[in-house]
DNA sequence: CAGCATCCTGCGTGATACTG
DNA sequence: CAGTATCACGCAGGATGCTG
């Protein structure tokens, strides 16, 4: 019976993760973190990101109600963006998965090596 | 001063994110908490995995140190999948998206739902 | 400054058929 | 039963140039 709920929860984390799961989302939502920020300084803040992902990324975060844009009708023109509630819940999960890694790291990248030898191993004998 | 952390905490997430962030890696974890687990039952477990899908997401999570395969040889064969001590640990973080998915999945909803009529009158106007 | 439009490519994924 | 091999494809994402 706990079944039914395991298969809940799977579905629900798995629609979660193909949400942020993508290259940029939680590095918007982290640099975001430190507060209202104008699209270049995100943009400067954010290494490699290019304007299409990083308006693409936005525009998807806002569709979400997970940061607010505001527009001030200045010339030049002034996009601030900012996490919202919401935004700043995610970073609870956000954090525990960090921890995760930061701790498991080692192991993984360990289990990683151990695993390309053992293959090594197997090329050899085969060849 | 936080900066270089909050650098970090997004490298590191982003990371992690790349790892269990594809389409299939939570399901299979999930279905294997209940256990060992054979190669068909996770199969049938998980709705519409293909087999070539099943068997790169196991050998990527064996890889990396969170399941062990077990194979007997006998005839059929039969391998059991399970969880490592490593494997079972990722489920706290992904419980705890798992929380927040539920606790906000109205909201998201309800956003992407005023963010859709919101469109809908932009584009009305305009044309 | 803050985007949008367009073109292009690689990779993740699916479908199908075959094997020890 | 537990995979492997091959083909095919869509789409996330990158590069570049243009605009209000």
């Amino acid at each position: 019976m706990p079944r039914i709920h395991t298969a809940a929860l799977c579905q629900a984390t798995a629609e979660t993760l193909d949400r942020i799961g993508d290259k940029w989302t939680v590095l918007v939502v982290n640099v975001l973190e430190e507060g209202s920020l104008r699209y270049n300084e995100i943009h400067r803040a954010i290494e490699g990101i290019s304007q299409r992902m990083l308006t693409l990324t936005l525009k998807s975060l806002e569709r979400d109600g997970l940061v607010t844009r505001t527009v001030y009708p200045t010339i030049p023109p002034r996009v601030d963006y900012e996490l919202t509630e919401l935004g700043r819940n995610l970073m609870v999960p956000l954090r525990s998965l960090h921890e995760w890694a930061i701790k498991h790291r080692p192991a993984i990248l360990a289990a990683r090596k151990r695993f390309a030898d053992k293959e090594r191993l197997a090329g050899r004998k085969s060849s």
